[in-house]
DNA sequence: TGCCAGGCCCTCTTTAGGGCCTT
């Protein structure tokens, strides 16, 4: 049974060799946080090796390198024990169609897969911080005056890093709902309304 | 050899084009 509450799922976020899987790209490192009741309660990091070299722009871009991918596990073990961390949870990610993308095909070449639904926290920051020059994530930690310490483009920092983004949503979404707890459904509508509809659907909702 | 992502969103739109966002 599913966590039906919005702050209560696991935030994620994949490095890889490059954009997409269909061009044969693949995961080279998956990070994550579980949020209970708003809270970080577990983390899950780490590298994978992807079965080929990474370019010298995911090196200088992750700061992860051949050498450290070289004794990683492969991938296919990684995603095996990132596929019990995930299991009856919902998902989120800083756009999610691309962590989606990589999910189900790292999860599908193991012959796994995953109960929860995805939810996008870039889509949800143009409903709701629709002043935000740039919905990027280091944009939005910044446009939220949100402290952070270190280096973006890792899959944990990052992970941790939308998961600031993603309750300070959810604390905008209660000032404006009185709601007590923000319902994942409730973001799934927001995300698939315009703009201009935000306000009609919490003030319905 | 040459090519190379895909979904969302806006607008000078919908018989389209281009920027954003992720690596």
């Amino acid at each position: 049974m599913l966590n039906s509450k919005a702050n209560s799922l696991i935030i994620l976020d994949f490095e890889t060799t490059g954009l997409s899987p269909d061009n044969g790209d693949r995961a080279i490192e998956i990070g994550a946080v579980k949020l209970e009741n708003g809270v970080v309660t577990d983390r899950f990091q780490e590298l994978m090796y992807p079965g080929k070299r990474v370019s010298s722009f995911i090196e200088d871009y992750t700061g992860i390198t051949n050498a450290m991918l070289s004794t990683a596990a492969p991938c296919h073990e990684v995603m095996a024990r990132f596929s019990d961390f995930i299991q009856g949870q919902n998902l989120v990610a800083h756009n999610a169609s691309f962590d989606k993308r990589f999910l189900d095909n790292e999860l599908r070449r193991i012959s796994s897969s995953y109960d929860g639904q995805f939810a996008c926290s870039v889509l949800l920051s143009r409903r709701i911080n629709q002043n935000a020059p740039s919905h990027s994530l280091s944009n939005l930690i910044r446009y939220k005056g949100i402290p952070s310490t270190g280096g973006f483009h890792r899959a944990l920092f990052d992970a941790e890093m939308t998961a600031k983004v993603w309750t300070a949503m959810l604390d905008d979404i209660t000032e404006k709902t009185g709601l007590e707890e923000v319902p994942f459904a409730l973001i799934q509508k927001l995300t698939k309304t315009t703009k201009a509809n935000v306000a009609k659907v919490l003030a319905n909702y």
